[in-house]
Parts: C-alpha cells; structure tokens; sequence
RNA sequence: CGCGGGGUGGAGCAGUUGGUAGCUCGUCGGGCUCAUAACCCGAAGGUCGAAGGUUCAAGUCCUUCCCCCGCAA
C-alpha cells in the first residue's frame, strides 16, 4: 500500500506514540507543534515532547504561535499532504488548513465522543466517575470536537485507576487506533457516524479551583477527583496524591489519625489519605507524613 | 535574570543570641507476654547537599555551586 503523506500536528507527551507510529507506517512531510515556552521554575525554555521525539527522528520541525496564519497555512499547503493528522495540538485549526489535505484532517480524541469533548477528557472521565472511557477518531470539522467519528475503542477504568495510569494506556492505545483509522481509511472501509449533538458533554481545561476539595462532598467524588488530578487536588495548603474509600465514623473534614493512617471525614463517609504533601515540601505516604509533625486541630488551614 | 520554601544518622522532622548533634519511627540485641504492629531496657548508625571564607570555635554567619519542592506562567 502507498505511504500516506502526512502532516503531524501535536504538542504533549500523550502525542508521542501516535506520532512514532506514524513515523513507522507513513511519510511524516511536517511536524507542527506549540513555540517553546518559559516553564517551570527558573524562566528555562523547554520543547514541547513532539518536538523533542520528531528532532530525534530527524522530521521537519515547525512551531508557529498561530497556525491559522496566512504564511503558516501557505506552507503547509505547499506540501500537499494527502491527510494532516492532531493529537492534542493545543491550537485550533481554521477551515483553511481542514481543507488543505485531499482526504481530510483526521483527529484522536481521548474519550467516546460525543461525550467529554473539548481540552482535558482524560482527567473528566475519571472525576465524573466514569466506569468506560475510550479512544475516538473522527473526521474533523470547524466545531470543537464534533467532527464524525471513524473508529472507536473503549477502554475501563477500575475504581482505583489513577490520572496517569489511564493516560498511558490511552495514549498507546490512540497511537494504534490512529493506525488502524489510516489503513481502513485507505481501504475504502471507514464509515463516518455523525454524532449526537444532544448526548455531548464537555471537558474543559481545567482550572485552579477545580481541585480544591470539599470535605462536605461525597467520599466516593472526593476520591474521584483526586484520581482524575492526580497531584492537583488541594485541601487547604495539602496536595491530595492518594486517597482510598474508608469506613470510619467522622464528620466533614474531621481528621482521625490511627496509628500510622490518616482518616478524613466527608459528607457521606470518610476517605483515608494514603499521600500528600505538604507546601515546600515533596510528596509523602501517610505514615512518612505523619512522622515527626503534629496534625492539629486546624491541619488544613494552618501551618 | 519571575516569586518563594527546603537539603541534618534508613524515613519524617527539631536544632534558640555560633560553643559537646537531638526527637519520633525504623533497624539490631535483650526483656516482659499465650502472643503482638503493644510495653520495658540497651545498641548501632550523621564528613549536618558541595566547595571556599570569617572565627579560638559554624548545622548555626558570608560567598559560590549542585539538587529537590511550591506558586506564577
């Protein structure tokens, strides 16, 4: 079969595999990703990981502020890519540049469209308390999210998954779902499905507030919420890192320590936190935490 | 040059105005006990992140560097 020409466009770790599976099954014209930015703590400069994975693989690197730009879109046509394909690119991409490649823009979507369209499904599926998520492709058109969709996988999310537990096994299974998209694409085989509008929900970036947690909440969200942010749930001054559904008897917010466990209370139960950590500090398992600090009265708020 | 916190025996922490390095837990040995993660007694284990400097004397003051973490992006 003919090697697709392709253009890539992506920026996270989670678009690695399905670029490297590209890079094996068809002829990578372009990469396209995010500027690098200041981040983290000094002011230092770091590459996006695409960029990173497709300078190792010696690709054609590009990282326009805008894509929509005239000169960005003039040279991605000049390519003439029989397909552009995005995986958590981060931009939105205009008309102009969905109707450059003769057979569409094709996009890996990480949850069963029509639900949990938009920037970060991985982490609603998982706060929402979803039992299934899943890989989606679809045929991207001017909305967010809704083109019609191509192929799709589900994938379970047992009670205990954590954020990167899900998002590894979703990125690799992207990477071979975007495979199979190309080869039945190919093969004249794929039959577009067009989404139900009124069954859509949305996963939005996610927000500073987002995680903080209220005590007063059910334990089972609580511990949703933690799973989902894994490290961006904050009670008080604490990240939350780790928790587990537990059976003791305490009010909202009420901390029990037993021995080297840490029990909270919530709205409807309690949740024993296995990690957390404290401001400045690194993350810890409960019984390190607990040695040599005193958990007070007003542990959430003060100190 | 974005702001800030921290690096002390295996783990988590305390170390006041510079003057013998402590606590909790763990480890090892012994004791008590039907038994124990409980209790009692004892022991081992630290060049106090690195390199310089000030000083009679520095974990504690000054300088430089390395590493970790939070915020902000």
């Amino acid at each position: 079969m003919e090697k697709l020409k392709i253009i890539f466009m992506g920026t996270p770790d989670f678009a690695v595999p399905s670029l490297a599976a590209l890079v094996e099954k068809t002829e990578v014209l372009c990469v396209v990703t995010q500027p690098d930015k200041p981040k983290g703590r000094g002011h230092k400069v770091l590459p996006p990981p695409v960029k990173i994975f497709a300078e190792e693989k010696n690709l054609r690197v590009i990282q326009p502020a805008k894509v929509k730009a005239s000169a960005v879109v003039e040279e991605l046509s000049a390519l003439k890519p029989d397909l552009i394909v995005v995986v958590a690119f981060g931009q939105i991409l205009s008309q102009k540049i969905l109707d450059i490649p003769r057979l569409g823009c094709i996009n890996v979507h990480a949850s069963l469209l029509p639900k949990f369209r938009g920037a970060a499904p991985i982490e609603w599926s998982i706060i929402r308390g979803e039992k299934v998520t899943g890989i989606t492709t679809m045929k991207m058109d001017a909305g967010l999210d809704t083109g019609d969709m191509l192929l799709k996988r589900e994938v379970e999310i047992p009670d205990e998954m954590i954020l990167p537990q899900l998002r590894e096994r979703l990125m690799t299974l992207g990477a071979d779902l975007l495979l199979e998209t190309l080869e039945k694409l190919q093969l004249g085989e794929l039959q577009p499905t067009k989404q139900d509008d009124s069954l859509s929900t949305y996963a939005p970036l996610l927000k500073k507030e987002t995680g903080l947690i209220d005590w007063t909440k059910p334990a089972q969200e609580i511990h949703n919420l933690v799973r989902g942010l894994y490290g961006q749930a904050r009670a008080g001054k604490f990240k939350i890192w780790r928790t587990k559904l537990a059976a003791q008897n305490l009010s909202a917010g009420e901390i029990k320590i037993v021995g080297e466990k840490f029990f909270v209370g919530t709205g409807d139960g309690s949740l024993e936190i296995l990690e957390l950590q404290a401001p400045g500090s690194k993350k810890l398992n409960a019984a390190d935490f607990l040695r040599g600090k005193k958990v007070g009265e007003n542990f959430w708020t003060n100190e």
